[in-house]
DNA sequence: TTCGTGATAGAG
DNA sequence: TCTATCACGAAG
């Protein structure tokens, strides 16, 4: 696998994603997401792959096809999952193409706004704020509206390298109901602010 | 454990 | 048109 990581507080560019879905999912991990006035370290990933994964929106939805053919990579793929979650996912294009879902982020600045936008108390732990892929879009305001919203071009919307994890722990997609056992899910695993914390997985 | 909620795609 | 499905979260 191709090694990319720009010296930290670096704006990510449009070649990052121009790799596989697992390469971008493994290494957005520690990385920071500016989002307006938010921002945030991402502590959870999972890679989705548009060719031959049947958890991939590509595998049963045109529209998912289209998009991708018709989107560089680095773009938001945004959509409304249960009627009620926005889900936030990049598209990358590499040898394989796919999209990398955030499912956490460690809240680092606009941490009231946050609170205000998921109708919680100064009382909820910071910890609960952006612990899901449906509670960080809402803690951040990303909606249909962004779907399609370039990534790598305004520095107010964008990703920027970021400490690395100091436990880069891979395992299971979670929340899916096929191809549960592809361990295409990463986590940094000190991060207190995961969604569901990963079984502890045998040494090889 | 249950339930809310809406876009999507495929069947009829 | 109708219906099943879905990468979730909160309340209880």
């Amino acid at each position: 696998m191709a090694i990319y990581r720009p010296s930290i507080g670096q704006m990510i560019g449009r070649e990052f994603f121009s790799r596989s879905p697992l390469e971008c999912s493994r290494e957005l991990i520690g990385s920071i997401l500016r989002w307006g006035n938010f921002s945030g370290r991402i502590v959870e990933t999972e890679a989705y792959d548009g060719e031959d994964d049947p958890a991939c929106h590509t595998f049963f939805r045109t529209s998912a096809r289209v998009f991708v053919a018709t989107h560089e990579a680095g773009v938001a793929y945004v959509y409304l999952n249960y009627g009620i979650h926005w889900m936030f996912n990049v598209l990358v294009k590499g040898r394989r193409s796919g999209f990398v879902l955030i499912r956490a982020l460690d809240p680092q600045t606009g941490i009231e706004a946050m609170r205000v936008n998921r109708k919680r108390t100064a009382l909820t732990p910071l910890t609960h704020l952006c612990s899901g892929p449906g509670k960080l879009t809402q803690a951040l305001g990303i909606q249909g509206g962004d779907h399609g919203r370039d990534l790598c071009s305004d520095p107010c919307y964008s990703f920027y390298s970021g400490p690395p994890p100091k436990v880069l722990q891979q395992c299971p997609r979670i929340g899916i109901s096929t191809a549960m056992d592809y361990p295409w899910r990463f986590v940094a695993a000190e991060s207190p602010h995961l969604s569901v914390r990963p079984a502890i997985m045998p040494l090889p």
